[in-house]
DNA sequence: GCAAAAGTGTTAATGTTACACCCATGC
DNA sequence: GCATGGGTGTAACATTAACACTTTTGC
């Protein structure tokens, strides 16, 4: 475990914070949620003619006390004994970043022993999708310990090691999360499918990390898959987008999640069931107006 | 809350076993694993031509103490302090059942406030299939309070309300277990998606039980809904295959599942990716032999 | 006029659906 | 011979991928 030599507001470094932590206190895990909400904005224009770049941001609060103080972790916090694991979830995004009604899902629940150096910790994580107007409620606040950082997480290897009666597939990834004011956060996430016979399981590591609390680097390559997934076969993606947006603004969005570029043609012929026009066009764009289009909530009811 | 009058082997009733029980010692929830293990058995042959039919089935519990005394609950138990959430369900898999050594995934984390009348508990369930050689293991014992239901889960009523800025999407479940020396166990489960405006929630709720204990109806529920939608886009079906099998053995297992019937010739193609054909076949059939195929776990490669 | 993006059409390849047909076995 | 399932072929239709082309704007 490596101590930070860092002290709190209490003048306690790591080692003495932990000492006067008593883990066997309890003969039960504390439960708590992590949130990873996202969401997608504009970068500058380059020209009068350009449309704006998009990127996937994600929310991260800078900790105040040990463990990990100084280092950036997905906002959260304990379970109530009276509250819901959805409702600890919509509580604790309120609280600390005041954002609320949004889409959530339930991600994954982390439980492996040590995830926490001071007890036993169970984390149930939970995916949110806000549309960047949410993006400026918290990116004005400049004193703030929130802040959106630009997320990439790229397959950088990939290898499979065949073994008597199965194999072992390692994929690794470089996630990297950047804003400008702050210095980058970044770690080498290994994924790790083992298959012996009829047994199956797949695991992450953290390989390299730096500036990300506890093993929330590896909740986020997990939330990255996720989405990357979810977004082929369902209409999530509009979470992201604002009430009215234009079809190429739409295309950006899943391109900068699949990291793909995608064929303009086919991308429209592929969502048109998803999206009804109006009459309204952007203007001043240094091009030919687009229309603008808006979700159509219906559309699954359609294919019966 | 419906208490019973049975009482335990302290000789306490329910009420009695509740009082003795203080919730208030903690102030942490419990946090236990529950296991779902699904798999296929074959019924009886009518005659010596026909195949037998196949059945879906589901390990259950025969709960021996208070809550739900004489109900049946999934298998699982509590997560000990230095164990983690898929250890815990691999023992107390092997602990309950001697099962061991087959696939298994995280599915969700129930957390609801009030889910078991004695304390705060928090469960993560697991989904294991085996393939039926471990139906045997079980069925064998008579003795044993662990029996393997045949599970349907029928969708019966379809609602949608719209509302103001969004809608509520209702759907009807009729769950039912079966075993031939027990009581069926039955649930009407119900599903309900809540979209208003950004925010989308998807809740179940249990609208009737009978026998089944805890909020375990409508783990049930989404467990057969998750294998469901699961079969369609992975291999997961293979994992209730013995070694060798027929063609026609895969596809009654996609037909229980799904709960629809499907095109022989159709079916061969789109799943000749995922099998290696073998030189065996079945004999004795009263009919044409069939030959014998096993899983081909490179499939996915070969796309690439 | 021209850069940039909006928007549409076409064709080939591929996948899906529904159905028809023949084959091999045990009794 | 016949019931039962094993196994294959085919035509209609739908979906996808790749590319080419026209239109509209601000400066």
């Amino acid at each position: 475990m490596k101590l930070n030599k860092i002290v709190n507001s209490h003048g306690q470094t790591e080692e003495e914070f932990l000492q006067a932590y008593n883990p066997n206190k309890y003969d039960r895990p504390s439960v708590t949620v992590d949130m990873l909400v996202f969401t997608v904005t504009d970068e500058e224009k380059k020209n009068y003619r350009t449309l704006p770049e998009k990127e996937l941001r994600l929310l991260m609060i800078k900790r105040a006390d040990h463990p990990f103080i100084g280092q950036w972790a997905l906002p959260g916090g304990f379970v109530k004994m009276d509250e819901s694991l959805g409702e600890a979830a919509i509580r604790e995004l309120k609280e600390e970043t005041n954002i609320e009604n949004i889409y959530m899902e339930q991600l994954y629940t982390w439980g492996d022993a040590g995830r926490d150096p001071r007890t036993r910790i169970i984390s149930t994580s939970y995916m949110a999708l806000a549309d960047s107007s949410n993006f400026l409620v918290i990116a004005n606040d400049d004193a703030s310990d929130a802040k959106w950082f630009s997320v990439k997480c790229k397959l950088f290897q990939e290898q499979k090691t065949l073994t008597g009666n199965g194999y072992k597939l390692c994929k690794m990834f470089n996630l990297t999360l950047s804003n400008e004011g702050e210095e980058e956060l970044s770690a080498v996430i290994k994924k790790v499918k083992v298959v012996e016979g009829r047994a199956c399981r797949t695991y992450y590591e953290i390989s390299e990390c730096n500036n990300i609390a506890f093993d929330h680097a590896k909740i986020i390559a997990y939330a990255i898959e996720r989405l990357r997934t979810k977004i082929e076969y369902t209409d999530i993606a509009f979470n992201l987008m604002p009430e009215l947006f234009t079809l190429t603004q739409l295309q950006q969005v899943y391109e900068i999640i699949l990291d793909t570029e995608l064929l303009k043609a086919n991308f429209r012929r592929k969502t048109a069931h998803m999206v009804t026009e109006t009459n309204e066009f952007t203007k001043d764009a240094g091009h030919r107006p687009s229309k603008l289009y808006r979700f159509n909530s219906n559309w699954q009811k359609e294919n019966e």
